[in-house]
Parts: C-alpha cells; sequence; structure tokens
DNA sequence: CGATCGGTTGATATGAATCAACGTGCGTGG
DNA sequence: CCACGCACGTTGATTCATATCAACCGATCG
C-alpha cells in the first residue's frame, strides 16, 4: 500500500535518536512505572488504554505515526496510562530532561507540543460526549469518522477505503461496549450499506449517513 | 462557612485583572465563539460543557475557584467548549497575548500550566474509563469521589461534609444517566449508609464502601 | 490435525430509559 | 397573605438497549 506519511513538527524538529521496533500485542508502557523518556510513534499503530481492576480496559486513544504517547509525559515522569501496540510499531524516545531543553531552545517544538496537547484534550472531551450521550451505533459511527480523519490527514487513501487495523473487540474497548454487540453492528453498517469492515480494512459507502449518525454537531 | 481558599500558582502569580461577578445559571463561554481572553474561576463553582443537537449535554468538568476554563485555551483562540455557572461565580480574565508573554518571562506559571494540562488531562482518561466501563452506580460514586478531593484540596471540611452545590441533573449530565435514574441511586447511597446527599450538601457516612465502589484502581 | 482466535448469530437477562404521577418548597403576583 | 406556577426530587410501571451466555464457523498456525 502506497503510503505518504506526514511527519508532525513535533517528529520532524525534534531530532529523536533510540529507535525500536516493536511487535503486535506488546505492551511498551505501563501505567505507574517511571520513565525517563518522552516517546513518539513513528511507525505503525498502538492504543493507550487504562487497565481496571474487573479485568476490563478503556482506549483512551489510538497513537498513529507522529503521535506522542501523551503530551502530557513531556511533564509528568510516570506514565498516567498503558500502551499497547496495536500493528507492528517503531517507536523512538528521548530523555525528557533533552526534550525539555530542546524545547526551551525551539520556539517552533513548544508550538507543536501547544498544538498535540490541545487536540488531545479535544478529542478526550468529544470520547467523553460520545460515551456519556450517544447509543452503540453513533459511538462507533463516532469512533470511524474520527479515525478517517486522522487517517487521512497522514496518508494517501486507497480505493476508496482505509487501512483499518482494530480488531472489533478493540473497538468494544474504546467505545464502551461489547464486542458482541459490535459485530452486530458493524453487521447492521454492512446490511443499510453505510460501510464496512473486514480484514484490517475500512471502505465507506455512505458517508452522509455515516456523518449523520456519528457526528457531534 | 468558613472557607480557606486555597489559590493556585496561575491565580497567584498571574496577576489576573477585570473581575466579574456572574450569578448562577449564566453561560459565560460559548463553543467556537472567539475569545481574546484567558480566564481563571476565583470563587464559585462551574462546568465546561457541550451541548449536543439532540438537546442532550454532556458536562466535561466541574470548574471549582483557581481553575482555568481549560489550559488549552491559553493557546487556541476558540472556545472548545461552553462554560456555565453553577453558582454564583467570581471571573477574571487576561488577554491571552498578556498571558502568554507572562508565561515566557516566568517559569513558574509555565510549571503551574503544564501541572495544570497533566491533571486535567489525567481528569478526563479516568472519567472515559469511568464512561466507558463502569456502571451507573460507580460512576456516581467515582464523581463524588473526585469532587471531594478537589474541594478538600481548597478548603476546609466542615461537620464531616462537604459542601456540593451539584443538581441531580447535573450528576445525570456529568456521568451519562438520567436525572430520575440519579435520583434512585442517591436514595440507594442514602439507604444503604453510605452517604447522603441535599441541599448542597454532601455527608459521606461509610468511605471505605464508597471508594469501593468508585475507585478505578 | 487439533487448538486458538476473531467474528457471527440466537436466546435470554438486566440495567437504565422513558413515561407518568405526585410531593414539597419557594418565589411571585394578585 | 394566599394562590399559583415552577424547579427539584421521588417513586412506580413499562419498555428498550445492551449485556450475557452459548453455540457455531472459518481461517490460521503449530
Amino acid at each position: 500500500m502506497e503510503k505518504r506519511v506526514e511527519e508532525s513538527h513535533l517528529q520532524r524538529d525534534a531530532n529523536w535518536q533510540h529507535f525500536r521496533t516493536i511487535p503486535p500485542g506488546t505492551q511498551v508502557a505501563a501505567r505507574n512505572r517511571l520513565s525517563e523518556h518522552v516517546f513518539v510513534v513513528c511507525g505503525g499503530w498502538a492504543f493507550r488504554f487504562f487497565q481496571l481492576p474487573n479485568g476490563r480496559r478503556q482506549i483512551l486513544n489510538f497513537l498513529l505515526p507522529g503521535d506522542l504517547f501523551s503530551a502530557t509525559s513531556v511533564f509528568e515522569e510516570k506514565f498516567l496510562f498503558s500502551v499497547n501496540a496495536l500493528t507492528e510499531i517503531q517507536i523512538s524516545g528521548m530523555r525528557r530532561s533533552e526534550f525539555q531543553a530542546r524545547l526551551a531552545a525551539n520556539p517552533k517544538i513548544l508550538t507543536a507540543l501547544a498544538s498535540a496537547c490541545v487536540v488531545e484534550t479535544q478529542a478526550a472531551d468529544e470520547m467523553l460526549a460520545a460515551l456519556g450521550q450517544r447509543s452503540a451505533e453513533e459511538r462507533i459511527a463516532y469512533l470511524l469518522l474520527h479515525l478517517m480523519q486522522r487517517i487521512a490527514a497522514r496518508s494517501v487513501i486507497r480505493e476508496q477505503g482505509y487501512y483499518f487495523p482494530l480488531r472489533q473487540q478493540n473497538i468494544a474497548d474504546a467505545v464502551g461496549i461489547t464486542s458482541v454487540h459490535v459485530s452486530r453492528i458493524i453487521s447492521l453498517f454492512r446490511d443499510r450499506g453505510i460501510a464496512e469492515l473486514s480484514d484490517g480494512f475500512l471502505r465507506v459507502l455512505n458517508l452522509p449517513e455515516l456523518e449523520r449518525l456519528g457526528s457531534l454537531n
């Protein structure tokens, strides 16, 4: 698949080193563990989540190439969340002290960080609204639209479709419903000619309808 | 009620002007409206929310004395949310440009802002987990505990109770359930001797049990 | 070849929404 | 000063969305 990855300022300007390639399914950060490093995802998909004591997990967001694990980890020395590789990923880290030094020296990085922080918060707020106020169907539609935008910002879209490596269980963990119910709703979308999702690939057949369902406005 | 308000660094160091007192129920910020100012709440309670087209609203968080409307509004010139006064409030604003100038000049303010950002994000993540993975009962317990901590950080607690100006509808809008269901669950808490909530006052009778229900760990 | 994983589908159970009625306190205007 | 309306909370009956439990299928892999 042809892919034009557009690097963020954070990725371009901050001069990262210590590249690592990590197989899918690996947990690359654990809540409450100390880390002297700030990490970016350079390739592949990961997700940030909370593990609850009852065995459930809430996926807080998905990390795409160019994303910091979280803007907050620039200031916080403990991880406040866990991170897991969804696909094979490349990540690279920089000592927090070094990052902060660069931050002070290069206003472009500060701007990029502030912008990342705004985007993160905005996304969290919208997800909060989706989880609190919308039906399962609407939440899934919202998630699809949200991820489509993020994918589109990073790569060329091929054959009217999107590379989309989420399992139904991941969708379930992100929008707070059961994977069984996710299956039913995805089937519904397929039957109604709204979208098809299979085998790591998302094809949207009726965008206006998907937006009608998923848009928060 | 005796109250020792502890000002945050943001409030103390940034030298705010343009104080305004605002009656309860007033909307003090509207999503998508431009604002040249950054605002802090100096007294009273407010809440930040999204208004959905179907008439529902999601309360994103509650604003207590010392809180910025949001750390993101330091960088973003449009409000990404709306804000409403829960009680009578005092707010004060500063031109964004001026705030940014002070930010550059005084590292203490930068630290305070970064810390506010971390706290905000962490709170949003936890709320996400609560909304996605927990029952109505657990969500309400979580909200009570969360607010108790924030109140306790700001003022002396009186008679084993907390000043707590939320209406049941506000709780409903925050945790994503119906106000009648909130009523049932609050009654349940009362019947089970866990907590009493009435008339702007919260009294916790069985903290361990409330924590068992509401804690995310 | 069996085991495991991801997805599908059906039957049933349950938590929460909805609809509705009612109570109580409070402010306002007659 | 009373009467009315209104906001807020409570409670019951019913409905509905989603969870749970269970069986099954196809693909993949050791």
